[in-house]
DNA sequence: TTGAAAGCGCTAACAA
DNA sequence: TTGTTAGCGCTTTCAA
């Protein structure tokens, strides 16, 4: 490995004058400046950034946590995270814990033991536990959460506005006549699943509706929770003429359990989903859902994050950004036909 | 940061007696070990790695290098990569290059400087010039190829018999009366696109076939590939009457082709994909596809990559798993009514 | 404008 | 069984 030492040797200086033209710190004469570059050209040269790191407590890496790589909506949201630091010169180190809190615990201890310079949360689930713990025993390592809120913590946060998606999505269907719409969530205790529920009845209210217990489904952010979740509801004896699902995951399952008992979608059932991920073009017919802009939220969540890293300050900063209807083929307006053949007087 | 100093003074020891105890290395008495385990407790001390790796020159971390993590195929991967990588202790940083060679360089050359303990190599497309550059520069770097080699570098590798899987994928339509078969293929110079293509071929010939070159198009492992090349396949005068898409996403495109041409599947053409990966089930109707044994393999790499790690050399192995043949819902009998329909005499 | 030297937090001889 | 000491490769005072 070549070292400074060697550089120094080759160009005939001293090793702190080496680091100071490396680092563009301090001042050099020009002639020494192109001494120098040249040693580092003919050696190849490359700082080693362990030893950077050691003394400047700064990794250039981010720690990411998610609770599956697998699910699409993270690998959009990991390419854009990703990316993003790349421009600024960061890694990001990967860590699926499937939402597992001692996973979580684990990959914590290593990401703070390597000395990386933040980490980004996104898990639907946020227990307060581990996020406490790491603000207390340091204090000095940003946090940022994405996608979801957790009780009495004051953290910077990139959210979408789930409460909105929400109502638009059963907005969007009541305009069309529906008035039996099942809302099939994720996690219980998940953010996103909670706020898009406020959404849903919401405009249920606002529309003159009540909403029926018998109409809410909770689950995963999954594909089978979507297909078992939505089986459930289609064989009620009166099931519901449209669904709302929690993501595009849960719509994706609500498609395979309709398919499975003859209904077609959109005449006989409308369904939408939540966040605009690739399965939304894949499906027949392709899905109406509301957009999560995921690559933005992304981005914003790394420029902060790297803003509190340079900064040395958190900023407890929230921002929120807007969801928007993506009106596929999915939905459509109720089929009173549909009511008839299935419930004759 | 409490410091193996700060133990050192609350256990009324040396630090070289901390490390003996933290590390189980040397000799310590009982009762030093009690003294100083209480006082790590106490302290809630945790040992700085960025310090251990300037020294010991191991990170505990493995690059992983891929041309998207948006591609469910590498979510795949990446999550099977990761999983292990966490049961041997080590974390993994998250390279997505496009397949742009200086942007993979740029990677290289950041994972080499932060000292990584290995890279792993996962993209179609392997041009050996990063490759070359990095065995020569820093030979002790371990590196590993997934899913793809590289011609003259002699390197670890772990592959899927991409040829027996192309073979056993037109057997399969070739076996159920299909003569016309079309091959999609990804980039034209990936290792995966040029295997599973000879398989094709080798079918064909052994059930008396002439492969022929309208049926072939190549471009890339994307969903829009396989809807526009799928589109030049079924508007052509003879078009095939099944299509072997080089993986599953080529196959999604081939299915959205088909739909807006009023083709159904299977009844009109049989489609076959590769990988099995999520989007094979959630098509209506469910692919049928050539497993590839994503899990395993990327357990495998890992495993492979660590041993080098610590045992200190290659072994230049290449370990091919075996392929499998899915069957579900996008492959049936060639249809003759389809044939007559559409060329009457 | 440059160099000597201390030190980041830890490991590993070596001596005691 | 323990402590002293010399580094790992770099940055950063401080003197020169």
């Amino acid at each position: 490995m070549v070292t400074i030492k060697d550089v120094a040797k080759a160009a005939n200086v001293s090793i702190s004058t080496v680091s100071r033209v490396l680092n563009n710190s301090g001042y050099s004469s020009m002639s020494t400046k192109e001494k120098v570059n040249k040693a580092v050209e003919e050696l190849k040269f490359q700082k080693n950034m362990v030893a950077t790191a050691m003394i400047k407590k700064q990794t250039s890496t981010l720690g990411l946590i998610i609770p599956d790589i697998k699910n699409i909506f993270y690998g959009e949201l990991t390419r854009a995270i990703e990316d993003q630091a790349h421009q600024y010169g960061f890694n990001v180190i990967l860590c699926n814990t499937d939402n597992d809190l001692e996973k979580e615990a684990e990959y914590l201890n290593f990401l703070l033991r390597k000395g990386i310079d933040g980490i980004i949360f996104s898990t639907p689930e946020i227990n307060d536990k581990n996020i406490r713990e790491v603000m207390k025993n340091r204090p000095d390592v940003p946090l940022i959460l994405l996608g979801s809120q957790v009780k009495n913590v004051r953290l910077d946060e990139v959210l979408v506005d789930n409460f909105e998606g929400g109502y638009q999505a059963t907005a969007h269907l009541l305009d069309h006549g529906h008035q039996r719409i099942g809302y099939i969530g994720g996690q219980k205790d998940s953010y996103a699943t909670v706020e898009r529920y406020k959404g849903y009845a919401k405009a249920l209210e606002d529309y003159g509706i009540e909403p029926m217990d018998e109409y809410l489904k909770l689950d995963e952010f999954k594909i089978h929770s979507g297909y078992h979740r939505g089986k459930e509801l289609l064989k009620m004896s009166e099931p519901p003429t449209a669904v709302f699902a929690g993501n595009d995951a849960i719509a994706v399952g609500v498609y395979k359990a309709a398919r499975e008992l003859g209904i077609s979608i959109p005449e006989e059932l409308s369904v939408i989903g939540f966040d605009d991920s690739q399965f939304a073009e894949i499906v027949d017919p392709e899905l109406t859902t509301i957009r999560t802009p995921i690559s933005e939220m992304g981005e914003k969540t790394v420029e902060l994050a790297i803003q509190i890293v340079r900064e040395g300050k958190n900023f407890k900063e929230t921002v929120t950004f807007q969801p928007s209807l993506i009106e596929r083929g999915s939905t459509a307006k109720v089929n009173d036909h549909y009511l008839v053949r299935k419930y004759p007087s």
